[in-house]
DNA sequence: TTTCTGAAAACTGTTGACAGTTTAATGCCG
DNA sequence: CGGCATTAAACTGTCAACAGTTTTCAGAAA
């Protein structure tokens, strides 16, 4: 999609309460809103300059996104994700990943392999400087990447709205930093078989990859309880 | 759930906009609302007697589910669904019902395996009686006690938002009749998987099961355009 | 001091009105 | 008669005010 189509979309697309909805998402994201906190309409109405109106429908844009919930008579609160739910995100995602890898290995383009390749090389030069933050952000172009190469919308919708509802897990401490070298290993073999056309393998390559990310999750879960108890 | 639970979180949740959103979805759902038209927010809200703050909210509800389509200064439009995003929505349902079935295999107590046993039941007299209307019934049962044998909301919330977008497909002639027999053979397999306990089996027998349902729904659209050329 | 009661403050749910845009229609010109 | 500019109607986007509920807090009773 190119500049121009990009504006288009914008012009049809943005409105006060689009706009809205994407400043609270980024305010809940960021932390600035805590997960439980109560959405006060007018404070954000004042904050955001805007009436009341557009600040109501951003927060039900946002409710079906998982991030927010409404209770009658009380408000919109940011939600609130326990560890049985982040299992199942991780679950969902272990399951749309593979499904992403699947369809990336039936439909890539030559162009699409080369950039994931290109990618893969980056992170290992992330890798080997130890540039784990530098790391972090490909990582995410890279899944970004392989759900635009597995061409199709809902997949990928539903696959970045399970990794906003991630973030609003409660100890974002837990959040595992992936084993770089591991990971990227993970990564070189779903583009190998991508590039092969490989669909079954590269399905089960990517399901278990974040199936890996779930396992130390888990870990890190039973070490922070163990640590609580000691 | 129980009743009383019932009760409470109608109380907890209703509030004009989710009632609203609620009649809009059966008009959409109905087809009394069909696929590209514009949700006219002043004639909406006459006809249900509200005004057009809660309207608005609730098509901004139902945006996020997939059925309705904003677009700045128009309005919100009843989204239509084409073949390729009708393959798509396949795809995601094969793939997580699959996921269902094993988490039903892993999860299910022996009530809910007998509950599934008894509706099997129930579908093979439809079968035997050739009452479709009934088997049609007793179909959308089973898949959903299987969502609710796998004890995942987003995997059931999402499951429930395919179906619904299914329903946008223009042409609804084409939403296929299972073949009963096959189909019931398929669900008896299914819940011998699950009560056995083989998750992965219970996997496989699941995404097939909905993957046939694809074939059946690609051969129809295939004999409508031979029909159409003819 | 604690607990209950009741009123006030705060806030959400809903409504009707105003502003700006889009769509349809009317009339003009070729 | 057909195409085009202009104008009016219809409609959406936004706002400010009203109604009803929830929460808070002060004061009285135990």
């Amino acid at each position: 999609m190119d500049v121009a189509d990009d504006a288009l979309e914008l012009r049809r697309t943005s409105t006060l309460s689009t706009l809205v909805a994407q400043r609270l998402e980024a305010l809940i994201l960021g932390g600035r809103l805590p997960p439980g906190e109560r959405l006060n309409e007018v404070a954000l109405a004042r904050e955001l300059g805007v009436s009341r109106g557009p600040i109501r429908e951003a927060a039900r844009l946002l409710s079906n996104h998982g991030l927010v919930e409404f209770i009658a008579n009380k408000g919109a609160f940011v939600r609130q994700i326990d560890r049985g739910e982040m299992l199942e995100i991780y679950d969902l995602r272990a399951v749309l990943t593979g499904h992403a890898c699947e369809l990336a290995a039936m439909r890539a383009t030559p162009a699409e392999t080369q950039a994931l390749s290109d990618l893969l090389e980056r992170m290992d030069a992330a890798t080997a400087t130890n540039d784990a933050a530098g790391y972090y952000g490909l990582n995410l172009d890279f899944h970004a990447l392989l759900m635009e190469t597995a061409k199709s919308t809902r997949l990928r919708s539903y696959t970045e709205g399970l990794n906003k509802e991630a973030h609003l897990y409660r100890q974002v401490s837990l959040q595992t930093l992936p084993d770089m070298e591991q990971s990227n290993r993970d990564h070189a073999a779903i583009v190998a078989a991508i590039r092969a056309g490989e669909a079954q393998n590269a399905r089960e390559l990517g399901e278990a990859h974040v199936r890996a990310g779930k396992a130390r999750f888990e870990a890190a879960v039973a070490d922070a309880l163990f640590k609580d108890r000691s």
